[in-house]
DNA sequence: TTCGATTGTTATGGCGCCCTAAGAACCGGT
DNA sequence: ACCGGTTCTTAGGGCGCCATAACAATCGAA
């Protein structure tokens, strides 16, 4: 039972995030994963083979893939470790929002569970992480709030920011600077016309301009 | 300029240490290396004639090696992450002098530049480690003050202790249990004969008995 | 329903780093 | 000067994970 290689991690983390992300269920394809880890789909077809026969996931030919709960397990471990450096790094250390994505992308695959721990302790056992998504537990439980994006919301309509998307760091900055992060309360202005911005007004204060692909990445509540 | 791997960076930093810890000037040899990796003498030899090609060292065959300012400052690199890890494992994450060993053999490779100096700063830039170890600087300075074995020092001589080699985490606690720490002072009181351990006298204080395989491992002053 | 485009799979090879086995160079003793 | 033992190097293979190329299955449009 020792632990999954980086690469064998990266596959896991990719599906269970593809599959949390979809809206439609059912399997995740090989085509998927090898755009989300930047590998060819060959790449991704053999590696797939090979998570099925060490049992992390069900892979239906020509269908895709499912994770196990052996597969989800090892995934939630890895994701755990990720929030936790995050929230780690930036609340004790000082790092920025994106500095911080970047070394947990790498070191999530390194820290012992000991010292996962230890942080986890420090840190009060933290249920979310800076972007507010929420942190698994060792046992694997996750909260996942129902949730809806900004982009979503009807003119007039008022929420708290549950968590944003941290794919990309310049639209982490964004949101930021307007102050779109979590618990922060949001009201919906209005929406200009052809796919222009949206307008909110946050924590009851100032107004901001939100293009709709900024908007799709933050989710309230 | 990518990072060496993490296995070159570790065939580095053991010929930095061995060129460190053998008092025998010139090359390292080819199974001091592997002895040192616990990975075989063709392994060892075929690494060597790579880091050449790299320009790390310079390789003479059925000799051995000899770092290159590349080398060391490579070496050094790997050594300051290392030191910088257990420092702060240690202090502010309450890791124990043998967790923390394993701990940074594995991150050293992994944190980048900009954490190890956010570390670095955290810790107000400190010149050693919990074992006494000096620090390199950024810039590949380290500091090494001349030093003695407790193990070669004379009956009624005293000394402080500058440090102790941290190869072994059960010697480790075994020191760390009897005082044999950085800074403390310590008093030769007699060698017992035969190979018997050596009486210290421990910060004024308590006496110890010390085997002589550990008193090889406290360095003094 | 047939054919081209799309998507997935298999085959094969490269690269890094390890191994074992075998051979080459060097050492000390006689 | 030779011979046996030690040390080092070379040769060849394995494993993990990536790639490219070629092939197979599936989908959808006409």
């Amino acid at each position: 039972m020792d632990r999954p290689s980086p690469a064998v991690q990266d596959y896991l983390k990719a599906v269970y995030q593809l599959g949390e992300s979809s809206e439609t269920e059912g399997p995740i394809t090989t085509s998927q994963v090898a755009e989300a880890l930047a590998v060819t789909t060959a790449s991704a077809s053999n590696m797939l083979k090979k998570l099925d026969a060490l049992g992390y996931v069900v892979h239906v030919k020509r269908q895709g893939v499912e994770l196990t709960d052996s597969g989800r397990q090892a995934a939630l471990e890895v994701i755990r470790h990720h929030r936790l450096l995050e929230t780690y790094l930036a609340t004790r250390l000082g790092m920025s929002w994106d500095e911080v994505h970047r070394e947990a992308e790498v070191l999530e695959h390194h820290v012992s569970e000991a010292l996962a721990a230890r942080i986890a302790e420090e840190l009060g056992h933290p249920e979310r992480d800076p972007h507010g998504h929420p942190i698994p537990t060792i046992g694997g439980q996750v909260a996942s709030p129902p949730s809806q994006r900004l982009s979503e919301l009807p003119d007039g309509a008022t929420a708290v920011v549950g968590r944003v998307d941290d794919h990309d760091d310049a639209l982490l900055r964004f949101l930021a600077d307007r102050g779109l992060v979590p618990d922060a309360r949001v009201e919906v202005l209005e929406h200009a016309p052809f796919g222009g911005p949206i307008s909110v007004r946050v924590d009851e204060d100032r107004v901001v301009e939100v293009p709709p692909e900024a908007a799709r990445a933050v989710h309230v509540e």
